[in-house]
DNA sequence: GCCGTTTTCGGCCCGACTGTTTTCAGTCG
C-alpha cells in the first residue's frame, strides 16, 4: 500500500531507488519533486486543472505517474519497483550508519527485509563477513537497532532545547559565547529533533572537544576527529560538536543550521555567481570572500537575512530574493494569552499566582480557562464554581489596573458539536476555547462536521489544539486541516497554536495557509501551572516557523484591542 | 528524472569521519 500523502509516496518511490543502487540524482528528483508538491497550497485544485507539470521539479515522467495513479489508485512503476525491492526495506533506513547502499548488500546476499532479520543476522555473526562490512559495522548496527527501538531516533523540542542550553552556556564560560551557537534543528525550531549540533569557533579545538567529551551527560564517544566530535548523551540523544576557525565562523553557522535542502539550494545560487560556498567560507576563484555575519552572507548572494526558523526551503530564498520575507512575530511582541487553567480544574496555581507569573514575564492579560462540565475527569467546572470564579476575576481587575483577567472557557466540544454549557452561561464569558476531549476515532467527515457545528456557535471563540495530537504519542483525529482553516475563516473562529512542546498543534506547515486565508492566530501555552506559561517559548518558534507576523497573533495586542476583536466577532457571528 | 538569460545534453553541493580498504565507499548533515 503506497502512502496517504502524495509527496509521502514520491520521497518512498526515492527511497525504494535509492535502495536498488539507481542513479543518486534519478533518487534526488522524486525526493525534490515530494517537496514541490508538499509546499503547493491548493493541490487538489492543481491536479484537477492538469497542471502538475508546472510546478518547478515535476516534469513529464513524475507527472504521468502522479496521473496514472490520482485516476486509477494504482501506479504501474510502483507496483513493479515493489516487486523488486520489498518496502519493508524501508524501515531499515531508520538505523544510524546504515544507508541505501548497504541495504542493498544486506538485501542481495543475505536476503534480509526488515529490522527483526537484520538484528538476527547480526547477532549470530553473519553481517561482518560481508563486502565492505566488517566486525565493527556489525556492532553499530546493533547499537543502531537498539535506539531505534528505545527512541525511534526522535525527541522532543521541548525535552531538548534546556539540555542544548546547557552545553551551549557551559562552552561560554570556555570561550567567546558570540561564538558558541546551537544549530541543527533546534536552531530552526523543529517541533522533534534528532540530534544537538553545537558549533564553536576557537583555536584550541583539543581542548574544546576535551570540555565537550567531558560533559556529565556523555555516555559514550561516538566519533572523534580534528573538528569534529560526536557523543551520545543519557538522555539517548546523538550531540555533535563542530570547531571552526572564527574566520569561518558566519559560515559554518549557516552551514550546520541547515535545512540541508536550504543549504543545497544556496550553494546553486553561488555557484551561479561562479562562487563556492562551504562551511569554511565563500570562495571566488579560490579567494575567499571575508564576511563576519550570516546575513553578510546573505547578502552577498543576493538574498535578505532570512531567519533560521524559515530554513527549510519552501519559498524562503525565493521570498528573500524579492524582498518578501515576513518581519516574524517575536516573543516581545506578545501582550498577553489565552488557555489557561486554574487549580479549579486540573491546574495547580491560583489566579493571583497566575497573575504574578504572567507579569513578571512582561505580560499584561491572560485569559482564562478552566475545563467546562462535561470533563469530569479534569475537574470541569460546574455553573456555580464559574459564578464563583467569575466574581473573583471581576475583583482581582477592579484592584489592578496594569493587568486584566479575560473570563473564558476550555469547553468540550460534544460528539454531535455543541458547547458544553447553555446560552445563559456562554455569554458570561469573553472568549471561549471549544476543543475535542472526546471520542477522538470519527469519521473524517463526520469529525469536520461536528467542528463546524461549534464553529457555528456564536460563542465560539477560538478552537483548541486543531488536532488533538500529541507529537510522538499520538496522532491527531481525522481532519483536513485545508477544510478547518477555510471553516475558521468562514466563521469567524481563531485557531490556536496550543504552545505545549507536547502538542504544538496547529501544526506550522499550515500556519501560512491560515494568514492566506485571514485566519488570525491565539498562540496559548495551555497552562496547567505558572510554570507552563513559558512553553510560550515554544509557541513563538513555531508561529515563526510558519511564517506569522505580529498582526497574525491575537496575543500581540493590547487587553483593549482584544476584547473589542472579541466584541466584533460575537457580532459578526450573529449577523 | 529534472532543468536551461551560457545549455534540449550534461550537469545536478560539499566536506568530515569511520571502517574497510591498501586508495576509497558509505553515511551523515
Amino acid at each position: 500500500m503506497p502512502p496517504k500523502s502524495l509527496p509521502a509516496f514520491l520521497d518512498q518511490i526515492g527511497d525504494l531507488l535509492d535502495m536498488k543502487g539507481e542513479n543518486p540524482f534519478k533518487v534526488r528528483a522524486y525526493h525534490n519533486a515530494a517537496r514541490a508538491l508538499s509546499e503547493v497550497d491548493d493541490l487538489d485544485e492543481v491536479i484537477r486543472t492538469g497542471r502538475l507539470r508546472e510546478i518547478q521539479g515535476i516534469g513529464d515522467a513524475i507527472a504521468t505517474k502522479l496521473e496514472e495513479y490520482i485516476k486509477t489508485g494504482k501506479m504501474t512503476y510502483y507496483e513493479e519497483l515493489t516487486k523488486e525491492i520489498p518496502l519493508s526495506l524501508l524501515e531499515l533506513l531508520q538505523i544510524p550508519n546504515l544507508g541505501p547502499r548497504k541495504i542493498k548488500v544486506l538485501y542481495d546476499t543475505l536476503g534480509i527485509t526488515n529490522v527483526g532479520e537484520l538484528e538476527y543476522a547480526a547477532r549470530e555473526n553473519r553481517l561482518a563477513s560481508l563486502f565492505g562490512f566488517g566486525a565493527r559495522t556489525q556492532e553499530k548496527i546493533l547499537e543502531g537497532i537498539e535506539f531505534i527501538k528505545k527512541h525511534k531516533g526522535e525527541f522532543l523540542l521541548g525535552d531538548i532545547y534546556p539540555l542544548a542550553m546547557k552545553i551551549k552556556e557551559g562552552f561560554d564560560k570556555i570561550t567567546n559565547p558570540e561564538l558558541v551557537d546551537v544549530c541543527g534543528s533546534i536552531r530552526r525550531r523543529k517541533e522533534i529533533v534528532r540530534d544537538i549540533d553545537i558549533l564553536v569557533a576557537g583555536a584550541d579545538s583539543k581542548k574544546l572537544s576535551k570540555h565537550f567529551r567531558s560533559l556529565p551527560e556523555v555516555e559514550d564517544v561516538i566519533a572523534e576527529g580534528d573538528t569534529k566530535t560526536s557523543v551520545r548523551l543519557n538522555l539517548g540523544i546523538e550531540a555533535d560538536l563542530r570547531v571552526v576557525s572564527k574566520e569561518a565562523y558566519p559560515y559554518a553557522l549557516m552551514y550546520f543550521t541547515g535545512s540541508k535542502e536550504h543549504n543545497v539550494k544556496l550553494r546553486g545560487i553561488a555557484k551561479k555567481k561562479d562562487l563556492k560556498l562551504n562551511e569554511y567560507g565563500l570562495f571566488t576563484n579560490g579567494d575567499s570572500v571575508v564576511l563576519r555575519t550570516e546575513a553578510e552572507v546573505y547578502k552577498h548572494l543576493g538574498l535578505a537575512y532570512i531567519p533560521p526558523e524559515l530554513r527549510e526551503d519552501i519559498g524562503e530564498i525565493e521570498a528573500a530574493q524579492s524582498g518578501k520575507l515576513p518581519d516574524l512575530v517575536r516573543f516581545e511582541d506578545l501582550k498577553g494569552t489565552f488557555h489557561v487553567h486554574t487549580h479549579l480544574s486540573d491546574g495547580v496555581d491560583t489566579l493571583e499566582k497566575i497573575v504574578e507569573a504572567a507579569k513578571k514575564m512582561g505580560l499584561s492579560y491572560v485569559g482564562i480557562s478552566d475545563h467546562s462540565k462535561t470533563a469530569a475527569y479534569a475537574g470541569g467546572l460546574k455553573p456555580d464554581t464559574l459564578r464563583k470564579q467569575w466574581d473573583e476575576i471581576d475583583s482581582l481587575n477592579e484592584k489592578s489596573r496594569d493587568f486584566h483577567l479575560f473570563k473564558g472557557i476550555e469547553s468540550d466540544i460534544l460528539p454531535d458539536g455543541s458547547l458544553d454549557y447553555d446560552e445563559k452561561i456562554l455569554e458570561g464569558f469573553d472568549f471561549v476555547v471549544g476543543s475535542i476531549h472526546s471520542s477522538f476515532t470519527m469519521k473524517r467527515a463526520d469529525m469536520e462536521k461536528r467542528i463546524l457545528k461549534a464553529m457555528k456557535n456564536p460563542f465560539m471563540t477560538i478552537l483548541g489544539h486543531p488536532t488533538g495530537r500529541l507529537l510522538l504519542g499520538r496522532d491527531g483525529y481525522d481532519v483536513d486541516m485545508k477544510n478547518i482553516i477555510e471553516m475558521a475563516a468562514g466563521h469567524h473562529v481563531l485557531l490556536e497554536l496550543n504552545a505545549s512542546p507536547y502538542r504544538l498543534d496547529i501544526d506550522w506547515r499550515y500556519l501560512k495557509m491560515a494568514k492566506q486565508q485571514g485566519v488570525m492566530i491565539a498562540i496559548n501555552p495551555d497552562a496547567h501551572s505558572t510554570a507552563g506559561l513559558s512553553d510560550l517559548f515554544y509557541g513563538i518558534g513555531t508561529a515563526r516557523k510558519g511564517w506569522q507576523e505580529r498582526g497574525d497573533i491575537l496575543n500581540t495586542r493590547t487587553a483593549k484591542e482584544v476584547t473589542k476583536i472579541f466584541e466584533r466577532m460575537r457580532n459578526e457571528k450573529r449577523g
